[in-house]
This record gives structure tokens, C-alpha cells and sequence, in this order.
DNA sequence: CCTAATTTTGACCAGATGGTTAAACTAAAT
DNA sequence: ATTTAGTTTAACCATCTGGTCAAAATTAGG
């Protein structure tokens, strides 16, 4: 066969993000690994040399899945109400499909910070981008003219960010405690919390006498 | 001495808390708890048999140390803008002397859910307060009286907490993209967002007419 | 003091774990 | 058919890890 390699390699990264990201890094087993992938061991150390390259790679691809997406969404030329609520509308999607990352990305970070330094060096663009600034000048620039209320950019996109991402890393405890523990109940109430969130944020940017 | 004993609980309690909040279950070793705690490794297991039970033990003390407060809050007279207010100023406060446990509790219960079951049996009583249908009636009821506009308890509760956790937990991400990694600048714009997080969350539920 | 109970230690163990190696297998090129 | 390069495997290794145990040290009571 021309690709048995590609195969195996791509067998290799779906086992391993399904184990890195259920258990983590310190968790998670070679063996285990190498069970789900169906291949032997020594196999993984062939493609990936040691299980710090593994996990690299299957958290590179874990954090860049939400990377395209906020790029095309925030440095497009829409008003910052339409950016918003398009913002919410997306990454909540994204999460349905892929709840275990936020989790994931954020455990790591807080294990050992450095990934993300790492990262940012090998994809200078994601900073080179500016995508912050930039932002934050079309937010000032609407907040001049009225269309928003004045409003400090970071605290505005730690509470949009926020507001998607901790009912998904936090899922647990909300649905023990809140849902009594009902999976489908709480996934009503996800699907039900996009346009709460939509209408939260957007009330609370819109200026009073609008 | 009287009591080496307890003071030897304690060291271990201690230096179990470090390790664990920072490593996880997982990554945690008992070598280097009891490194911390200064003592023999063997110790360890005569004070608390296996990892599991010291985990646990870790674990529920970080668990109780958010509950009181909230039962207190939560059950008060108070209406429920001031609930509120004291909410997001006495839990960014504690949040600001205990980072790591948001995480930890976070991460751990996505590993293990069946955590959160063994808590409610031990200490049953959290339950039985029915904290959230206390809560809920007292919403609805000023909700009525046309105090508050018409809202989801659960997603409001949801944003309360989330909007004050996320910024913990995703501390490194957040820190690392919107801050150019610098952590003064960030303990400021924590420091700067319980005021900001108060209006947000009022201004949203607040009555138009109002 | 002496004794019994409790606390602490050093040495040790079995199993797990990440990683290595040499050999076997496969498929295409000559 | 033979060579060559890449792929896969079984067996193996050194180290780490949670846990045990018997003996030593300490403490409390009579």
C-alpha cells in the first residue's frame, strides 16, 4: 500500500487525543494509547519518539481547532454587535462537538504554562496577527460613535469567552448540582443557552437610550 | 508531646494540598508529599492508607471550602441584587486566596464525576438544603413583583459563577493572549473586574423601566 | 522505671511505565 | 529474484511508583 503509513499515523492521533484529552498528559498510558490505535507500542515511538512529542502534537492540534475560526470571525468587517452574536452562535457549535478541549487546553495550561509559549513560537502568525488590537480599535471606534456602550475590550471578551466556555469545562458540577445529574436535560439547557447568552451580552453593551 | 500527632495530620494535609491542587490526581506522587510534609513516605500510609483516600480527603476540603458561604448568601434575607453583589465580591475575593481550586475541582470531576456522588453521600446535607430551589423561588418571586426582569435561575447562576471562575481557571491562556503574559497587569484587571462583573451582571437583569 | 501503645523510619517489593533494540515483515524498484 | 527502504513486532530494560513490613524511636500510663 502507498499510505499504510498515513494511516497508522492518523490511527496514532485519534487514539491519542481520545486518551490525552479524557486523562491528561500525566494520565494518560502509552499502552493505552497504543490498544486503541491498535498497534503495538514501540510502534508509537516510532512515528512519535517520546510521549511528550505525542502529547505536543495532539494538543497543537486541540488548540489550533479554535484558532481559524475567531480569526475569520473577529478581523472580519462586520458591526461588533453582528461579530458577537455570530461569535456566541459558532463557538458554541464547535463545543457540541468538541467538549472535551476546553478542558483539556486549560488543564495543560495550568500544569505547565510554557506549551503555550511553545506554540505561539511555532505559529508566529496567530501574534503576528495583532487580532487583540485590532479588536479593540473597532470597539473603541464603535463606542465613539454610540452604537456600543464604553466597555473595556478585555473584560468584554473574558465574558463572552466565559460565558460559552465554563458551562462546557464545568459541566459536572452545573449538571450534579443544578440538572440533578440529567445528561439530556442538560443538553437542552446548552442548546436552550445560546440565545440567553446572545440576548445577556448584547443588553448589556447596548447603550441605555437605544 | 501531646499532640505530634495532629501536627503531623496537618503537615501532611498540607503539603497533600500542594501537590495535588498543582498536579492532579494523577501527576501527584507520594514521595514528594511527603517530602513536603518532611516526613517518612511510609507515613504517609499510616496516616491515610492509600493515594485515593488522601485525594479524596484533599479534595473534599477544597469542595468545602466554597460551600458555606454560599449556603449563607444564598439563604440570607437579602433581595436578590444585593445577593448578588455580596456573591461576586466574597467569591472573588476567596478565588483571589485560592486559585488553584477551581481548577483542580474542575479538572478532577471531568476525570471523575463519581467524586461529586461520593460528596453528596458523605455529606448529605448539602443537598438537603435544596440551596437551588430556595434560590430559585425567591428569584421568581421578585420577578413577579417586577424587582428583576424575567430570567432563567440557572443561567443566571451559571453566568454569576462562570464570569468569576473563568478567569481563574483559564488564568494562563487568557493571561498569555490578552496580557503579553505579564502577571501584574493581570492580578490589576482581576482586581479591576469585580466592579466591572457587578454591573454586567445587574445591567442584564435589571428591568428596562427601572 | 517499666511496660504497652503509638508514631516514625529504612529497606524492600511487585507491578507499571516510558522507552529501546534487533529481528521480521512488506512493498516497491532494479 | 534481489535489493532497499520503510514499517511492525516481540522481547526486553531501567526506572518509577504505590504500597508493605519489621524494627526502632517516642510517648503515655501505672
Amino acid at each position: 500500500m502507498v499510505n499504510q503509513q498515513k494511516d497508522t499515523e492518523g490511527k496514532i492521533l485519534d487514539a491519542a487525543k481520545d486518551v490525552f484529552q479524557q486523562k491528561g498528559m500525566t494520565g494518560a498510558r502509552m499502552q493505552e494509547i497504543a490498544d486503541k490505535a491498535g498497534i503495538n507500542k514501540a510502534l508509537l515511538h516510532y512515528y512519535y519518539r517520546t510521549k511528550e512529542k505525542l502529547f505536543e502534537k495532539v494538543f497543537e492540534i486541540a488548540f489550533s481547532i479554535f484558532i481559524p475560526r475567531m480569526q475569520e470571525i473577529m478581523l472580519s468587517e462586520k458591526p461588533v454587535f453582528e461579530k458577537i452574536e455570530f461569535f456566541i452562535e459558532s463557538y458554541m457549535d464547535l463545543l457540541t462537538k468538541h467538549p472535551y478541549i476546553p478542558g483539556f487546553v486549560i488543564n495543560e495550561l495550568n500544569r505547565n504554562p510554557q506549551i503555550l509559549v511553545n506554540i505561539f513560537e511555532k505559529n508566529i502568525h496567530i501574534k503576528e496577527n495583532k487580532l487583540f488590537e485590532k479588536f479593540d480599535a473597532q470597539i473603541q471606534a464603535e463606542v465613539k460613535k454610540g452604537i456600543i456602550k464604553p466597555i473595556d475590550t478585555r473584560n468584554l471578551m473574558t465574558n463572552v469567552i466565559g460565558l460559552i466556555v465554563f458551562p462546557i469545562v464545568a459541566r459536572p458540577i452545573i449538571q450534579g448540582i443544578m440538572f440533578d445529574n440529567d445528561k439530556k436535560q442538560y443538553d437542552a439547557f446548552l442548546k436552550q443557552r445560546k440565545d440567553f447568552v446572545k440576548e445577556f451580552i448584547i443588553n448589556s453593551i447596548k447603550p441605555v437610550n437605544a
